[in-house]
DNA sequence: AGTATATACGACTTAATTAGTCGTATATAC
DNA sequence: GTATATACGACTAATTAAGTCGTATATACT
């Protein structure tokens, strides 16, 4: 519980490494896949949900890649979080309010307030503070 | 992902009705489970759970059922979460060290950053945070 | 033009984790 | 002694995460 995905985990790895790149420089799929020992179909379609995103920037081809953006730093984790796995909640009744026991239920408020602190941690958060 | 487990939930919806009770009433599981459409068994395990860690105090027999301790207000949040999921990191290699990609891995400090941020953030709450 | 190599993307399978159930033992109030 | 509560390990089912595969598309290079 409270874990992130390999999904996120890998992506995290790989704009690691384009981070590390000189200025405008591309690395493929194959190359980090290879370099940190990641599976690369897993790691392709991962980096595919960053692309069009406009996390990164995707060259198709050979001698393509992809590269980092220049404002990408800017991005703050929630957002990171929810491009590769969606809503980010401790409970899917944050975001889903379709459950039966709402009125019962006596931990909402206060699981919320977690959430909502977590989420702030999240969005003060940039890719910057992690990849760099 | 990042999700707390149901029977995380469970628990936390049983202690906020145990905290209802007035000083040294009972309830059973099974009260409990009814009020509040939980799988019975399940809330019992998790209910035994706390009870061997003294979070709460069980009573057997007809006319047992478990009860708040006075000091449980005083667990933290990651204690708690432990007691009933274990080790809570956001990553494995947290806790475990055995990650054959330990020195290659560019992500683990960052990521321990973040983990350390929420792991303060339980530690700073209190059951009592939650459940009044 | 043709080929090799890169990304794009949906469908599928497998593995791991979580959720829930069941059987049996034990304590105790009546 | 019987009914009813907790205690607890073993088991099954459901859900989610992880990984694979097939096919399409873009493009550099010969």
């Amino acid at each position: 519980m409270l874990k992130i995905t390999r999904k996120v985990e890998y992506a995290l790895i790989a704009v690691g490494h384009l981070q590390q790149k000189e200025a405008g420089q591309l690395a493929t799929t194959k190359e980090i896949a290879e370099q940190f020992g990641i599976p690369q179909e897993l790691l392709a379609k991962t980096l595919q949900k960053l692309a069009r995103e406009k996390i990164i920037q995707a060259v198709k081809g050979p001698a393509g890649g992809y590269r980092i953006r220049k404002d990408s730093n800017t991005i703050n984790m929630t957002r990171f979080f929810e491009i590769l796995e969606g809503p980010v909640g401790l409970m899917d009744c944050y975001f889903d309010t379709d459950c039966i026991q709402l009125n019962t239920c006596n931990i909402r408020t206060p699981i919320n307030r977690i959430n909502d602190s977590i989420r702030s941690m999240l969005d003060q958060m940039t890719l910057a503070d992690i990849t760099n």
